[in-house]
DNA sequence: CGGTATCCCCGTCGATACTG
DNA sequence: CAGTATCGACGGGGATACCG
């Protein structure tokens, strides 16, 4: 765990394991719904797995999580102690989305917004069966192209070209998307500015927005 | 600032500010009132008068606090993006007395309880004029005898004899006055075992416990 | 897939002293 | 009261390679 404050107050206890770097991104992975350790990297692509992994330990130990292996699976779990981390996650997330300003472009990486579309495919509005859509983003230097595939079962997203026929070819500035995806714009001014381009059969192109439940802070109102 | 975790997420940027050791005890001290750079340092004995300033600088870039001169004296005020940081703390705070194990010894800091209880005097309960309240703790190696002088205007707290009468004198364990502050155990259960002593006449002695509205986690309920 | 092992750098933080 | 100045260590964490 991280260095004591020596202080009763029960905020500085908090903090003394929460205010590692990188602590409360992995309780919002396990938040999010991951449980698997390869899953949790893919949220979070910058943190070493040394590191991960030492981390997961400090919040078993800590009480926040077990670690559970089922048919030499392992799965990490978050306690009844975790599972209440949820109110400080989201008031910190509210608090950013409304406070924190404009966004570098190294914050603008498309592997994880195409993890977060992943999580939030709403099943019963995309058509039955299989469907690709594919993205590419304009402003991007490497991996500009990326193919999420939504079948039945599951969702799969990749950077390579998995050979399939393409639905949707969603054309777009990353910076726009995100923008769209954070609530700071709408579909329709997305669409209507140019910054994002679907194309599709208009029944699919109409549709496809509702496709997506945007991120959970989309909804958070901002300051005047 | 921290480093950042090149992430658009609202949760990643907010604690790209937040995470940073010593950070958000600042932030809970300016909520808690305190706004002039030694009464954040009576709230945080073990941090640097460096490292403060530092956070101050920081914080007032972020645009969480601003910078306050009048008539020489500097102040610092939380802005409107400060002040929503409150439902953060809280929510801390709340998981913290809820989730965090036994304190340490060296979390049983008596300055730092004192600091807090006078905070909460309840200037309504308290007869008017002045009164002393004389503490003695029986664990403390150090500084063991603390004096808090409640005043019509004011409230001081020192531990060097002020040479005054003393109204109350309170003896206890301060490992028990610290569970009777958190809301762990009442002045009823920690008076009637001995842990906590109040020498006075006896009018004054069943009064003193409204004098001070304890922290306020002291409300929130334990897990089963 | 699910992690460990190592290595080393650099920045944070703590401690202390000092100033207007 | 309200901070600065300086300095050193120490260890967190980033990078990379590797293993079962």
């Amino acid at each position: 765990m991280g260095a004591s404050y020596y202080q009763f107050c029960p905020v500085a206890k908090a903090m003394e394991l929460l205010d590692e770097r990188w602590t409360l991104l992995v309780i919002r992975e396990l938040i999010a719904g991951s449980d698997r350790f390869n899953d949790l990297r893919r949220g979070l692509p910058r943190m070493s797995p040394t590191l991960l992994s030492k981390r997961l330990k400090q919040l078993q130990r800590a009480g926040v999580l077990e670690r559970r292996v089922v048919d030499g699976e392992s799965r990490y779990v978050l306690t009844e102690a975790g599972l209440e981390l949820r109110p400080v996650v989201e008031a910190l997330g509210a608090w950013g989305i409304r406070w924190v300003g404009d966004l570098g472009d190294r914050d603008l990486d498309p592997k994880l917004l195409l993890w977060d579309m992943r999580r939030h495919v709403d099943r019963a509005a995309v058509p039955a069966g299989r469907t690709v859509v594919n993205f590419e983003f304009s402003d991007v230097s490497a991996s500009r192209r990326w193919w999420m595939v939504i079948g039945d079962e599951d969702v799969d997203v990749c950077d390579d070209d998995p050979g399939l026929e393409v639905d949707v070819l969603l054309r777009a500035r990353l910076r726009d998307l995100i923008s769209v995806w954070m609530g700071d714009t709408s579909w329709r001014t997305a669409l209507f500015s140019g910054g994002v381009v679907i194309e599709a059969p208009s029944v699919v192109r109409r549709r496809f927005p509702s496709w997506f439940t945007l991120s959970e802070f989309a909804v958070v109102p901002r300051p005047a």
